[in-house]
DNA sequence: TGCATTTAGATATAATATAACATACAATAG
DNA sequence: CTATTGTATGTTATATTATATCTAAATGCA
């Protein structure tokens, strides 16, 4: 079973500059992944003079703390969702994307068996995840 | 424990063309990760008149074949090395690369615990994995 | 205040990938 | 054989994604 909780990667404060704001917002609500040259255009509305490095930057540091996720799959980010098994353990968890290629809808998930088994193989290579995510490419439940 | 086994994955037989094979050799011969346009120019090395389009038609016909893998956190393109815990069994298996983001390089691994429980995630959610491969980013024993 | 650090503006361009249309070629049904 | 179909390739152009570089403003703080 998985059950929705705060994410818990999150930093308990961001430096979140008018224009990170406003990237966090607009990736936010649209409730799904977003390509950077998207959501560059609603920034725009906000942010006239908004260019690509704008956002480029206010997404590095948005996924740098954990805020966002780049799904590398589809080129694009979405808000982080985090899924735990347990939300009061405080074990760090693996997380895991299942992202639609047909759609772009993303599944974020995590599970006690996910985190131990990568966990496990990471700790026996010496890798270091970035990010205690992994991602995995696919058709969801609605477009089969 | 891991153990090599051939690609369980690939057709029996796959048309390899001219710039198919030529493609596949450049990649199986590198031994990592590599760029489409450094593909692409060691293609030209070889057909002279390669465009864009000749090596992205090829890799999309090796990927799409399990010859070779998109590692999408690196927009790179390497050849398979499938792992299983036990050759002999016929079960279909997950994959995980773990991707280095300082060296680019690519562990491909797989085991039994892992195969199990993505296969359980993706039922209980309606996903169909299309490459039956979850993909990691971080950084390797090497680069620590 | 003066200095270091972080953030942002602005321009240009690099790197990655595909669209669109024409051509060739092989397999095979009529 | 020849028409048709499916697959693969050639070619040009362009779309999409991302970063380098340089400048300047804002911030924290000794």
């Amino acid at each position: 079973m998985t059950v929705t909780v705060e994410n818990t990667h999150a930093p308990t404060s961001l430096n979140l500059t008018p224009s990170r704001r406003a990237v966090l917002d607009i990736v936010k609500s649209a409730g799904r992944p977003m390509k950077a040259y998207d959501i560059l255009s609603k920034l725009q509305e906000v942010i006239k003079h908004a260019k690509p490095p704008t956002v480029y930057r206010a997404l590095d540091y948005l996924v740098t703390n954990h805020v966002l996720h780049r799904v590398n799959n589809q080129n694009a980010f979405m808000h982080c969702q985090q899924h735990v098994e347990c939300s009061k353990q405080q074990e760090e968890r693996v997380s895991i994307l299942f992202s639609c290629q047909l759609c772009g809808a993303v599944i974020e998930n995590a599970n006690h068996s996910l985190t131990a088994i990568i966990k496990q193989m990471t700790g026996s290579l010496g890798f270091k995840s970035d990010a205690d995510m992994v991602e995995c490419s696919g058709v969801c439940q609605d477009c089969r």
